[in-house]
DNA sequence: ATCAATTGCGTTATGCTATAACGTGTGGCA
DNA sequence: TGCCACACGTTATAGCATAACGCAATTGAT
């Protein structure tokens, strides 16, 4: 599955996301597009999954949220492993990071429970360098 | 903060959660305690609160639900560090994992990004042994 | 004992998040 | 041509969470 043509629909909500500053929730996004044509949640909500499913976009559990990945070459549809996000509670700024050991150590982990891993999220809350500067 | 004493409708919400057999959401929890008088989401909410502020419950936020904790000896309020949960998504059950290292990483991880950690969600979503068995 | 502050409680109403269900239109292809 | 897959639009509904009000019980000074 390579870089996939998106539809209208898909490409204003990536734009959306590209955009903003930081996550927005799917009823944020219908108001940004509601000059677009954008009227019902389920015209945002399928773009989304969609964007989800080709890896352009993160979903924030711990917010109810959706950001444009920070991946340099999102165009290439490749799982780029396990993320965690740092997320400033103060300023709302989101941090995309990878990290390879601790992949490994999420990989004992289920190993160690027999577990088939799918889809992990790593979500971390607290404040950003700019917010805790005093 | 030692063992607090719990109010009633926060002992009935932690007693429904302890003899559920996996997470449950606020909402499943009003109806199991409709019969003990509870009438209205906040009820629940409220309890589940305090319930999160003493430690003795925790929050999946990929599912909005709430599990007891598993660590045995709950009723001493101690952090018990960065918890990483196994979620099967066939059978519902939750498994609670603590991993030394993993808080490490995460430490070293937020380090990097002068990053000042508040909280942090791990949640890890695929198939637990019992239901990979084929 | 009394007052004030805190905390929990009950209720009603409301807001935010997500999906079900139905029908339309379009493009690819046997 | 007929069929299928897919995106789309719309309405309705389900599921999750909190605002705001007032009351009652508790605590801890004064
Ligand atoms: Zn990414
Ligand atoms: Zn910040
Ligand atoms: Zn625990
Ligand atoms: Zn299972």
């Amino acid at each position: 599955m390579a870089a996939q043509q998106l539809t209208k629909n898909q490409s204003l909500v990536l734009d959306a996301l590209h955009h903003a500053d930081g996550p927005l929730s799917a009823y944020t996004i219908l108001d940004k597009l509601r000059d677009h044509g954008f009227r019902a949640p389920l015209q945002v909500y399928r773009a989304l999954d969609k964007l989800l499913e080709f890896g352009l976009i993160h979903r924030l559990e711990s917010m109810n949220s959706f950001v444009a990945c920070a991946h340099p070459d999102h165009q290439h549809h490749h799982d780029h492993g396990v993320t965690a996000f740092a997320i400033c509670e103060d300023c709302g700024q989101v941090t995309e990071m990878h990290d390879e050991a601790m992949e490994e150590r999420l990989t004992v982990l289920a190993g160690k429970q027999h577990f088939k891993t799918e889809k992990t999220t790593i979500e971390i809350r607290g404040h950003c360098q700019n917010c805790t500067a005093e």
